[in-house]
DNA sequence: ACGCAGATTGAGTCG
DNA sequence: CAATCTGCGT
């Protein structure tokens, strides 16, 4: 170990790049100027990246505060500085390496003032926008129906990733829906701004504005982060892309690292492009290739550039290894859901007992949340340990956020979103009628929420009970506040909970998991115990900015020896000696909604291919041939991504009820029918809710439409969906 | 105002 | 299947 203020020694520097193969070594000794790494699944891009900045330290070129590392989780920041932290020592610390948002929130805590942003804004995860849209929109008095707070958020949010602030918005984006959402768009950053509060597309947003609009703290960042690394770069959305240009703009020593066939996040505004175009941006850029796979064996390398290959958008290359050929890649069919589950249980207890594997070896990889249920109930009931990673994040809980509410109000009495979700949390007899009189009060006297809680005693019309109430809460809040910078945060929550009584609360709730939300509460408080010990910046404004941008990846632990439960998405980066990817069905993967667009279905292509190359000795590829799934049993074909895999590659397990081939046609026919050639008005239908009926009227085609039905006189006339419905001739 | 039951409706991937 | 909504009784 060396201080890096005098570097290593040629010594030392030389041993550290031995361990490189020659292309590793050629962009860890890349000197100044743009360098673009594409680097293949498991091709050592992390120690590429890590050895890179040891290697600028060591060479002197750099001092550890003139290093940005933008990386795709806080944990694989955290893990890469204590990467360097062994080759270099501990000056490391000082790298800032994080997240696009943990990065940028922290620009912003600092300089947002320079353009309106108070220091101490919270920042609104999914849940606090849905709700604040939703006041937007019965604000505006549009109807819930036509502007659902889903597909209005993300179309405000894609405005966003593109830098379309709301007074350009309506001439990017034409359209009735759009012009409507331009206003919803103008009222929710009002709500913003008066909750003092950032969403987490915000974050990026500001910091590009920050620098366009203040050259002189621009310069001062540029000057700072000298070396720009740039992990993922194939994810990235515009954005991103403009915060980084402009950072690099003045030493374009800006080196990014990435994959165009692990580009897996285009729904959310990543786009491929940037990173095919990074060598126009940059024409003096040097190009590194990394193709070397270093992770698994021959086989599974073959299956997955079989599967990969056959996307039309891409730039060719192959992926090699020197790894032994290893075992054919499994194909298992399965009856159903239950099964799939079932074999796994007993190939992953098999291969424990009989071979000696570890729990933690094994991965079980999904496309959609929901499919974790199943194998969490027969990894429960066989005692298999498991992590389960992404379903529900920690503080997206009921009792965590209520919580975080309180202590956020502490923060910013200001914030309203968390003010509306806890005013009748503990039950203080406050409904809505309540709250509508306080917020005609306080709009009468020109006051926010908070304000007119105070003064609760002058709004006419309240009930006792909920007078009361509110009077105790304004109080708390108060007392909260006021000793807000003397208290650890531990202390604050346990004021909280012991005034509300909350535990109490929880238990009264006959839910039977009343157990399990004590637990979370207890985890909360053990959470904020560490953060008072450990945290740099121990105040409450850090804390909850923590808990805004911690995922549960940021805690996920390889050493604890359990079988990890996790989607394709969140298995990015990782790897596990033996993976099964799980539904490999029509419909669940490829998605059913990204089978009619192609970038979209090569997008899931690619999803497919990052999850096959997490595998390094084994690779099983599981579907079952009948599912339950929203409530409806339906029957699929294996996924098209198998069939894309040549026979030799493959060992077949168990048979498939449907031919791929006979599925196809049958998916065409229906997709072309109209719903009004299958229901004729007069014709007798049954519905499985309603009963016998007579068609009225049909519009839109069998996949999408609307099917109007009269019933029996007690049910009368329905419209009904045709895809929910599931209606039969009769 | 609030708890309950029954009906309805909608379900992707993330920081 | 679950989360949310609706209508009813207290």
């Amino acid at each position: 170990m060396c201080d890096i203020s005098n570097g290593m020694n040629e010594a030392e520097v030389k041993r550290l790049l031995d361990v490189l193969n020659e292309d590793q070594r050629e962009a860890v000794t890349h000197g100044e100027g743009p360098l673009l790494v594409f680097a293949g699944a498991g091709s050592g891009k992390t120690r590429a990246l890590t050895y890179r900045i040891a290697y600028l330290l060591a060479a002197g070129a750099a001092g550890p505060r003139n290093i940005l590392a933008v990386t795709f989780t806080n944990k694989a920041a955290n893990e890469m500085k204590e990467r360097i932290a062994l080759l270099v020592g501990s000056a490391s610390r000082e790298i800032w390496a994080g997240t696009f948002h943990s990065i940028c929130a922290r620009i912003l805590r600092i300089e947002g003032g320079a353009i309106g942003i108070e220091r101490d804004f919270v920042i609104f995860d999914d849940d606090d926008q849905i709700s604040l849209i939703r006041e937007c929109i019965d604000q505006l008095g549009l109807s819930e129906k036509t502007f659902q707070p889903r597909p209005v958020l993300s179309l405000i949010s894609h405005a966003k990733e593109r830098l379309v602030w709301p007074d350009e918005f309506p001439s990017k984006y034409r359209g009735d829906f759009e012009r409507t959402v331009g206003r919803v768009y103008e009222l929710y950053q009002k709500k913003l701004q008066l909750n003092k509060a950032l969403d987490f597309d915000d974050l990026i947003a500001f910091a590009v504005r920050l620098f366009e609009q203040r050259r002189d703290v621009l310069e001062k960042y540029q000057e700072r982060f000298r070396y720009i690394l740039v992990d993922e770069y194939q994810d990235i959305n515009h954005a991103q892309y403009m915060f980084v240009r402009l950072l690099a703009a003045k030493y374009r020593n800006i080196c990014v690292v990435g994959d165009d066939d692990q580009s897996i996040y285009g729904w959310r505004g990543a786009d491929v492009g940037i990173i095919l175009d990074f060598e126009h941006d940059y024409p003096d850029s040097k190009v590194v290739k990394l193709e070397r796979n270093y992770r698994s064996t021959k086989n599974i390398i073959q299956a997955a550039h079989n599967v990969i290959s056959r996307n039309r958008s891409r730039a060719e290359k192959q992926l090699w290894t020197e790894n032994e050929e290893g075992s054919l890649v499994s194909v298992h069919a399965t009856a159903n859901e239950q099964e799939e589950a079932s074999w796994i249980t007993r190939k992953i207890s098999e291969k424990v007992l009989a071979e000696g594997a570890k729990y933690s070896d094994f991965a079980v990889l999904y496309r959609m949340n929901a499919q974790s249920r199943v194998f969490e109930e027969y990894f429960l009931s066989a005692r298999i340990p498991h992590v389960l990673i992404g379903t529900l994040r920690f503080y997206e809980r009921k009792e965590i956020k209520d919580l975080t509410a309180y202590l956020r109000l502490t923060n910013n009495p200001m914030e309203e979103v968390s003010l509306r979700r806890i005013i009748n949390v503990p039950a203080r007899g406050v409904g809505p009628s309540t709250l509508a009189a306080i917020k005609d009060f306080a709009a009468e006297k020109g006051i926010n929420l908070m304000e007119a809680i105070r003064r609760v005693d002058e709004i006419e019309g309240l009930q006792q009970k909920a007078k009361s109430g509110l009077t105790a809460l304004a109080r708390l809040l108060e007392f909260l506040n006021s000793c807000r910078d003397k208290y650890p945060i531990t202390r604050l929550l346990g004021e909280i909970i012991e005034n509300i009584e909350y535990l109490r609360h929880l238990q009264e709730d006959k839910k039977g998991d009343a157990q399990s939300r004590v637990e979370n509460v207890r985890e909360l408080l053990s959470v904020t115990t560490v953060f008072d010990r450990d945290a740099d910046d121990k105040s409450l404004m850090a804390f909850l900015e923590q808990v805004a941008l911690m995922t549960d990846m940021d805690t996920y632990e390889v050493s604890r020896n359990a079988v990890t439960l996790m989607t394709l998405h969140s298995a990015k980066g990782l790897e596990f000696p033996i993976v099964f990817i799980v539904g490999m069905e029509e419909e669940m993967f490829p998605h059913s909604r990204s089978v009619r667009d192609n970038s979209r279905l090569e997008e899931e292509r690619r999803l497919c291919y990052v999850g096959m190359t997490r595998a390094q000795r084994e690779l099983h590829l599981v579907y079952a041939n009948q599912r339950l799934f929203m409530g409806t049993t339906s029957v699929r074909p294996r996924s098209r991504f198998i069939e894309d895999i040549p026979p030799y590659l493959i060992r077949q397990e168990g048979v498939s009820r449907i031919a791929p081939t006979e599925w196809r046609t049958t998916i065409e026919s229906r997709t072309r029918q109209s719903s009004a050639e299958v229901f004729r008005p007069g014709d007798k239908v049954v519905s499985r809710s309603f009963g016998k009926g007579i068609v009225i009227s049909a519009t839109g085609t069998v996949e999408d439409g609307e099917v109007t039905v009269a019933f029996k006189a007690d049910v009368g006339i329905k419209k009904l969906s045709t895809v929910y419905a599931k209606l039969e001739r009769v």
